[in-house]
DNA sequence: CGCGGATTTGAATAGTATCAATACAGGTGG
DNA sequence: CCACCTGTATTGATACTATTCAAATCCGCG
């Protein structure tokens, strides 16, 4: 390999983002080198253990990130304490509510996280220069309005059997996208929420989510050992029971 | 009054346009005046009635609208004929699914409708010329997404008594935005939705809905004639039932 | 090996759906 | 203007699903 070689992908990009996914298939796609060099002067990458919230609901937004890494749970709270997960997104995700100033939903790690985050005021004004950029954050946003009404049928008009099943499925199919094109596979994950994660976002109780986890074991759908670990025969049998 | 005046309103603007809701607050408030004249030649002004069909899950898009009066809604049917309503629409609001070739919802009139419908080629053409316009739709979506999230909770946490009240409750805020601010007042208006409707809203059955209905007159918190017309005694009073 | 949190399992209960029958509203024709 | 008719909504009785409360078990970790 010839390293004096200066092409697209590293003359001047910055180190931190030139292997980035966030580059790729992320937001920061729509940045030039010289916005990349000036985003990554303010950016800071950051890791988080499971079960820290990151904003809280009504507070004041002061940064975005991407996700570079692990799960991040979006939910909502009722004064009483039910709580209801309306999202969860997934490395490259850029995570933020751009044009408000406060978050409208609280927002916690669900596994391991590692953010790029980066001031506000940095990112906003690349915004209103750059229009591709705003581009990218619209595909975003119209990609989670689609899986948001997705996930409405599921939590009004599913079963508890099938809401669980179509858990499993969103899971299969977000760790492996290529899952979906071999629907006689079988498929293997952690999965990345613990059971009272699962059941905010299915909007059931953690005993009916085990209860129906046991009932897909019994029936030779899925095998799970470590509480975690799961084993999907194979996917259409699984998504024969997402109703 | 000097009709030789000509000031920004009447100007070039096309007759149709010039006191349209959805210049004001919609999305062509981000066009200019050759952009208005431009669309307007391949716009159409239609009515529909209650419970008409404008587009279909996984049909292909021709066009967009811009809804002038009444109200849309947004549903997804799974393959046993289950029903889930994922979103309402009132004037002036864009319908469409930009940046896709297929709808991913089914699209129809809850009440009576008038629509200013465009062909989807001119208004994407525009899209890719005029950033503004783009970021008009996005502003809606992501208020969109923010309705979609505060739905789901309703959807997976309320109990009926709850949701029927958040129902309510929504239809009353969205008829008179004001009504926010003067929770000890009534409000009066009319159901834009059947019970059949709401149940799909709401994920529960038109028994259900009725049901709650009768127990929201009883308790003396709304009263309801004609089966749609409703008068909410006092706004506060159904924000309490509404978890 | 034993501890603490997470998960599973069990029994009783509550809430909503289902099925069936009745009442109501709005439109039509006599 | 009224009787009728049709689709919509309400009410009632029962079945079923998911929740609640309680207890047992599993898992990771020191």
């Amino acid at each position: 390999m010839d390293d004096t070689r200066r092409d697209i992908h590293n003359s001047e990009v910055p180190v931190v983002c030139q292997s980035c996914e966030a580059r790729h298939n992320g937001v920061c796609g729509a940045l030039n080198e010289q916005e990349l060099v000036q985003l990554s002067k303010s950016t800071r990458r950051v890791c988080h253990l499971p079960g820290v919230e990151l904003i809280g609901d009504s507070e004041e937004i002061a940064s975005y990130s991407n996700i570079m890494h692990g799960v991040v749970k979006l939910s909502k709270i009722l004064e009483d304490g039910r709580q209801q997960v309306v999202g969860l997104q997934f490395a490259p995700d850029f995570l933020g509510r751009i044009f408000a100033t406060e978050s409208r939903v609280t927002v916690e790690t669900a596994s391991k996280v590692e953010l790029c985050k980066f001031p506000k005021s940095v990112f906003d004004a690349m915004l209103a220069a750059n229009s591709e950029l705003e581009h990218r954050i619209m595909v975003q946003t119209l990609r989670e309005l689609d899986e948001a009404r997705d996930w409405m049928v599921t939590l009004g008009r599913k079963t508890a059997a099938e809401k669980v099943a179509s858990f499993l499925y969103l899971i299969a199919t977000h760790v492996d996208p290529t899952a979906m094109d071999h629907p006689d596979e079988e498929a293997v994950f952690d999965l990345p929420l613990t059971r009272a994660d699962i059941a905010d976002y299915l909007g059931l109780t953690i005993e009916t989510v085990s209860r129906q986890l046991t009932r897909l074991r019994a029936d030779k759908v899925v095998e799970i050992t470590h509480n975690r670990h799961v084993r999907v025969w194979r996917l259409s049998r699984l998504l024969d029971r997402c109703g």
